[in-house]
DNA sequence: AGCATATTAGAGAGTTCTCTCCAATATGGA
DNA sequence: TCCATATTGGAGAGAACTCTCTAATATGCT
């Protein structure tokens, strides 16, 4: 009934995030993304109504697919210490499996321009953070956290922690060492071993 | 024997912090520290070879007196564990006291365009990481560090994850909490325990 | 075969920014 | 007073990018 495309919005998405990867998220224009794929520019506008959504596009569809799985590791173990060590490990092991991927969210949303997001994208990624901080509050709660000052103690040892030993990493060019996925679980283990 | 100067270096560079504060590296134009001054552009370029050498000099100007303060904090306390905690202390001390220079700092320098500095912004650059590495290379040598796992924790407990406190709350367009500095601290003290 | 339609294809207007260039200007020293 | 000079002041060329608009094109359905 119509036409078959030639170019779809993941693969458009994939040439944004090796653009992000390698220049950052400013590398990643309407044109260089258009040209990475071999499509005219008018095709990427065909799927995306502007920079801002194609931007909270990348960020969404990567962010989404690592908390997913970050959720998963996190609740496949009813002990809360359990699961905070093998969450703290599956931030590195994740990025070691998705370095690309990794590389982009450690830039975090404001530099995928978040003030110029569509509102739906911007409900989009309120709602992940939402899920996210819920079950980061679930797990303080089962390890007995009593203030904020506690909670901010656990997400330090189960989502920063991790993140610094990849962004030290990552920022230098270099692979994450084999010990990395160790030394962010031993790090959230000992940030964590005031609780029960 | 000339006309006086109306805007100097440091006025340009205060206005470029502020933007950067607000809007992030990319606020940062020629055009917009112009007219935050009010002067005209050509004003900026007799001052700064590009927007490359402004941006070098922002940076770096910022991360000079972050790494002062920082030295000193370290320098002053003859036992290492003392004076890790103290250094943990300092980094959210400097973030509380100087907040916009500390929303920059966490931008990191490939957001202000490191990659094209001139060289030799690039050698200032190079000779204060040199610096501080050495610092926490003797810090991780008085504390008993063997390998590069050792240092890689020392790193991650005086540093990064003081700086992840910082991060959370600047992000978040919070002040940060009274307690920070404690968290800081009471972080670094449990990563560092295994040590001497 | 022929129609309806989603998509490609690309030209080009408009915007924003960087950087250059030159004239105007204000000051200290001779 | 007058000169040398550092600096201001601002216009504008050139580059990069976003986004729009129109025509061409290929497919499924009838």
């Amino acid at each position: 009934m119509a036409r078959p495309p030639r170019f779809d919005s993941d693969q458009l998405l994939d040439a944004a995030v090796h653009l992000a990867a390698g220049g950052g998220p400013a590398a990643v224009t309407m044109s260089a993304v258009a040209q990475a794929v071999g499509a005219p520019s008018g095709s990427v506008y065909h799927r995306f109504s502007g920079r801002p959504a194609l931007m909270a596009e990348v960020w969404l569809r990567t962010v989404e697919r690592f908390q997913e799985e970050y959720a998963q590791s996190l609740d496949q173990e009813p002990d809360p210490h359990r699961a905070a060590r093998a969450a703290a490990r599956h931030v590195v092991a994740w990025s070691r499996a998705h370095p690309r991927q990794a590389a982009l969210l450690l830039h975090g949303p404001e530099e995928f321009g978040q003030a110029d997001w569509p509102p739906e994208h911007r409900e989009r990624a309120d709602g992940g953070n939402r899920r996210t901080l819920a079950r980061l509050a679930a797990l303080g709660t089962a390890l007995g956290a009593t203030g904020p000052e506690d909670r901010e103690r656990i997400a330090l040892a189960v989502v920063e922690v991790p993140l610094s030993v990849v962004r030290r990493h990552l920022r230098a060019g270099e692979a994450l060492p084999p010990y990395a996925e160790d030394l962010a679980e031993d790090s959230a283990t000992a940030l964590l071993d005031r609780f029960g």
